[in-house]
RNA sequence: GGAGAGGUAGCAAAGUGGUCAAAUGCAUCUGACUGUAAAUCAGACGGUUUAUACCUUCGAAGGUUCAAAUCCUUCCCUCUCCA
C-alpha cells in the first residue's frame, strides 16, 4: 500500500470536497483497507459517462488497496431520491430490480475491480426494520435540519410539495452507512447532504463516522442539466463506438473542457492551445477507446471524418427489415422508426429532410420500392438501411 | 375543521363563452451557415393515407349552451393563511 500522502494526493485529484480530510488521513493511517461506500439506484441500469466520474474514483480507491461496497438501493428506490420533480416513482418488481442490478453490475465492472467490490442490496436490512426502529431513526434528525437540504428548502420556499416520506430518504441512506460501517462514502455533489446525514447517524449509533467525498456532476450533452437518461442528454457506455464518438463531437466547446476536466487527467492549459475541433476529436477518441480500445476508437474517428468532413456515409449502418416491399415515402419514414408519426414524417419530407440513396424526397406519397436494399437518411445524422425481408 | 389561491401540450407560462389544436419562451426536429460546436437566420412542433376536413387534448366525471380550456355541479390533487 502506498504511503498516506501519496494516497491522499490520488484521492483528492479532481474532487470537489473531502470532509474532513484529517479524518481520512487518520483512517488511512490504520493501514487496513477502507470500506468505501457507493449507492446506486437500480431503476436506471444504463451507465453513462456521468456515472463514470464516480466509478473512476472508486476504481482509484481499489487500486490503492481499498474495498468498494456497492449498494444497490432497491429499497430506497421505492422512495426515489427527492429531485424536486415531485413525481412518485412506481415501485419496481423484484424481477425488474434483479435484472436491472445485474445489468448495472455488468456495466460497472467495466470500470470497477470485481475482486475488491462487495455488492449488497439495502432491502436486506432496511425492509427488516421495525416501525419502532424507524421512529427511533427519525427522532435523530430535525425538520429544520432537513430543510437545510438545498432541494427541500427551495421547494419549501417556492411552495412546492414535499412529502414526508421524502425525508426518510436521507435517513435510510444514512442508516446504510451505520449498518455497513462505511469509512468513506463517495457521491455526486447532490449527495452531500445525504452523506452528511449518514455521518451524523453513525455518530448517534456509536459507529466511527464516515468521511465524505463529493465529485462534480457531469453535465449532459445539452451542457446545462446533469447527465441523465431520463433527460435524454446522456452518452451511455454501452453505446456503439461510433455513437459515443459522434455524441462527444457534437457537444459545445465549452462543455468539452468540462468533460476533459472531469473525465480525463489531461492538463486543461495544453488542451486550450489546440484547435477546438482537434481537441474535441482527441477527447472523443480517448473516451471511445476507454470502452472499445484504441483500434475501434481510431476507426470511429476515421468514420466520423469520412461522413462529416467529406460527406460520405458511415461504414456500419444498421439494416432494418421491412415486411412490405413497396410503400409510400411517409410510411417508409414511419415504419423505419425515423419518424414517430405520420405527421412528423410528412413534416420532415416537406422540410426536405428525407433522402433515399442520396436523393431528396419531395413527394410524400412517392412509392418506394424496398425489395432491394435502400439507404435512408433523415436529417444530417440518421442513417438506416432497409430492405424487404 | 375554516378561509383563500391554483391544476393548460415535454417543461415554463398566457388565455376566463365562439376568430383555440390553444399566444410566448425553453427544449426538440428540418433547412441555411459551420468544425454534426456555439451564435445567427428561416421554418416546423397532438393525431389521421394527400385535407379551406375529421378525431383526441386544457386535473376527473357530469351538466348548461347552437358553441366550453373558459359558465354550473360533484369529485381528486397541490399551495398559503388561520385553528
Amino acid at each position: 500500500m502506498k504511503n498516506i500522502d501519496e494516497q491522499l494526493k490520488i484521492i483528492k485529484r479532481g474532487i470537489v470536497e473531502l470532509l474532513p480530510e484529517k479524518e481520512l488521513a487518520a483512517k488511512l493511517a490504520k493501514g487496513r483497507p477502507l470500506r468505501v461506500k457507493f449507492g446506486a439506484d437500480p431503476s436506471a441500469p444504463d451507465i453513462h459517462l456521468g456515472h463514470t466520474v464516480i466509478l473512476n474514483k472508486l476504481r482509484q480507491f481499489q487500486d490503492l488497496g481499498h474495498e468498494v461496497i456497492f449498494i444497490i438501493g432497491d429499497f430506497t428506490a421505492l422512495i426515489g431520491d427527492p429531485t424536486g420533480k415531485s413525481e412518485t416513482r412506481k415501485p419496481l418488481s423484484r424481477e425488474e430490480i434483479k435484472s436491472n442490478a445485474r445489468t448495472y453490475q455488468q456495466q460497472a465492472f467495466k470500470i470497477l475491480d470485481k475482486s475488491r467490490t462487495e455488492i449488497v442490496f439495502n432491502s436486506d436490512w432496511l425492509s427488516k426494520l421495525k416501525i419502532e426502529e424507524v421512529v427511533n431513526l427519525a427522532a435523530k434528525q430535525t425538520v429544520a435540519r432537513m430543510l437545510e437540504r438545498d432541494d427541500f428548502s427551495k421547494r419549501y420556499k417556492e411552495g412546492r410539495p414535499i412529502s414526508i416520506h421524502e425525508f426518510l430518504y436521507p435517513l435510510f441512506q444514512g442508516y446504510d452507512s451505520v449498518y455497513l460501517k462505511s469509512d468513506i462514502e463517495v457521491g455526486g455533489t447532490d449527495q452531500k447532504f445525504n452523506m452528511l446525514v449518514g455521518r451524523e447517524l453513525q455518530r448517534e449509533f456509536k459507529v466511527e463516522p464516515q468521511v465524505i467525498l463529493t465529485l462534480s456532476l457531469l453535465e449532459g450533452t445539452d451542457g446545462v442539466q446533469k447527465m441523465s437518461k431520463s433527460l435524454g442528454n446522456y452518452i451511455g457506455i454501452t453505446e456503439g463506438a461510433g455513437q459515443i464518438f459522434g455524441k462527444v463531437m457534437s457537444i459545445s466547446d465549452e462543455l468539452m473542457l468540462r468533460y476533459y476536466e472531469l473525465l480525463t487527467d489531461k492538463e486543461l492549459e495544453t488542451i486550450k492551445l489546440l484547435h477546438p475541433k482537434e481537441a474535441k476529436s482527441q477527447l472523443a477518441k480517448i473516451l471511445t477507446a476507454r470502452f472499445y480500445g484504441e483500434e475501434f476508437a481510431r476507426k470511429a474517428a476515421d468514420d466520423f471524418a469520412a461522413v462529416f468532413s467529406q460527406g460520405q456515409r458511415p461504414f456500419d449502418i444498421e439494416l432494418k427489415y421491412l415486411s412490405t416491399g413497396q410503400l409510400r415515402a411517409v410510411e417508409l419514414l414511419k415504419q423505419s422508426g425515423l419518424a414517430a408519426s405520420g405527421a412528423e414524417a410528412r413534416r420532415i419530407i416537406q422540410q426536405r429532410g428525407f433522402k433515399i440513396d442520396d436523393q431528396v424526397i419531395v413527394a410524400e406519397n412517392q412509392e418506394i420500392d424496398v425489395t432491394t436494399e435502400r439507404l435512408l437518411q433523415k436529417g444530417k445524422r440518421f442513417f438506416l438501411r432497409v430492405k424487404k425481408k
